[in-house]
DNA sequence: AAACGATGTTGATCTGCGTCAAAGCGCAGG
DNA sequence: CCTGCGCTTTGACGCAGATCAACATCGTTT
């Protein structure tokens, strides 16, 4: 699931976004397009950015920060249905309203673009558009992906699975021979149920458990220290990298 | 989730594909290119389409039966991922591998398309590569609609919201002014249970449950008359239509 | 018609995780 | 400094669904 060496190429300007950019690829005077139609936003832990049905006027990649995207029961129940970290695309060309709720869970700045001239630039530039229907793939995969997790998996098998997200995804690498990373979790325990569909009490005795084992290590609450990464996936149970989430 | 009237304005010749169609808005001489890289493929129930990981040199829309996707662990346990009904789409533009095991679970008809010519033909027909961005979108809301049902639902929320996708794909419906529907289930027992992240046992457990309350009638084990779609809905526990998925 | 395999049903028992409850921890505000 | 609040941890208990096992049904083969 690495990206070819020719999608990290270009950057989007001065945004520290990377891979999974929509305007990797782009020639220079597409950039300048993608420029003039840009502009960030921010929130707080916490904050709403969109309610599911709202209309949402712009698609985005996290330049830093995290959100989530969940579905809610009338009764309540609540099931995260994708984790937006940085570089990640959120927003539906094509589509007026916001699909499901989305919340910044962490402080969150997000790279903008108005979706009216970018819905423009689609149609004639065919670089948006494939790149958009490559992420639309990527995060199909993620979302199956997790479909297994929710549907097969055992509580420890799916926090293990989660922690090795973060662990691929924002992790800090130790000396290049080992296999320790660290990470911050983004995300409250009630947050890691709601994705995991669990309990948040089970999420809290399967960390603990981990932490007994030696697993993972803790640093206060959130912050987390994964002896070996290998140790760490084999509790996950699990032949992919866990590098696919979205 | 219905498309609009001016999707449907095309066929595929002669394929009985109507909606859903990448054919669907084409100009008569894109849907002659597609006639030209057009062939038919026909599988028995219980043969394999594709093995994940496999070479696919083709992209193919469903033109009777119905099919899975599915992932497996080293351990066996099984997770369908997506079930191709009549007119769904299948294959990845751009990916040369199936992602998934393909399998037909019933006596299945596809119309597939050579992916090299329809690879070109998305590039310079945007028609085609705009329906192509519409179908996965509408795979991913009906994979996270799905991430909701495996994470949260009971058994017999799961039961009834797959029986609900059924009703609303396949069914012959009854008097207009009544809610009755009668289908035939394209799946076992044991593929419910693995699309549902349930036992075999569960599924025929829930299935006999209601049975005997009068919300289903069974004639035969696959045939399937819902006396009233809305009684059946409820034991969804589901806002949403069922409609969603692919 | 007997034998067989694939599929489905039903019962008895077990267990992983949910539920309910209480208490610990860290931090912002008075 | 204490207080209150949000988040987390831990314990006790119960239950939905898994597991194990036996049997029923039906279509196919011989």
């Amino acid at each position: 699931m690495t990206l070819p060496p020719d999608l990290v190429r270009q950057d989007c300007s001065d945004c520290p976004i990377r891979h999974r950019a929509v305007c990797a690829r782009c020639e220079p005077d597409e950039l300048t397009r993608l420029e003039e139609m840009k502009f960030y936003r921010t929130y707080e832990a916490g904050q709403t950015v969109a309610w599911a049905g709202d209309q949402m006027d712009f698609v985005a990649s996290v330049v830093s920060g995290a959100a989530t995207l969940t579905q809610t029961m009338e009764d309540g129940r609540r099931q995260m249905v994708g984790l937006l970290l940085a570089s990640d695309f959120v927003g539906r060309p094509g589509r007026s309203g916001a699909s499901y709720d989305v919340v910044a869970v962490t402080d969150l700045v997000m790279c903008c673009f108005r979706k009216k001239p970018f819905e423009q630039m689609m149609v004639t530039t065919p670089h948006v558009a494939e790149r958009l229907l490559e992420m639309t793939l990527d995060e199909l995969d993620a979302a199956r992906e997790w479909m297994l997790v929710l549907g097969r998996k055992t509580a420890r098998e799916k926090i293990a699975s989660l922690l090795a997200i973060f662990a691929h995804r924002d992790a800090v690498l130790g000396p290049k021979h080992t296999r320790t990373v660290q990470f911050e979790l983004p995300l409250t325990r009630e947050a890691m149920a709601d994705y995991l569909g669990l309990t948040l009490e089970t999420v809290s005795r399967q960390i603990s458990a981990l932490k007994r084992e030696g697993i993972i290590v803790l640093q206060g609450k959130r912050s987390v220290v994964v002896p070996d990464l290998d140790v760490l996936m084999e509790q996950a149970g699990d032949d992919s990298d866990g590098g696919l989430l979205i």
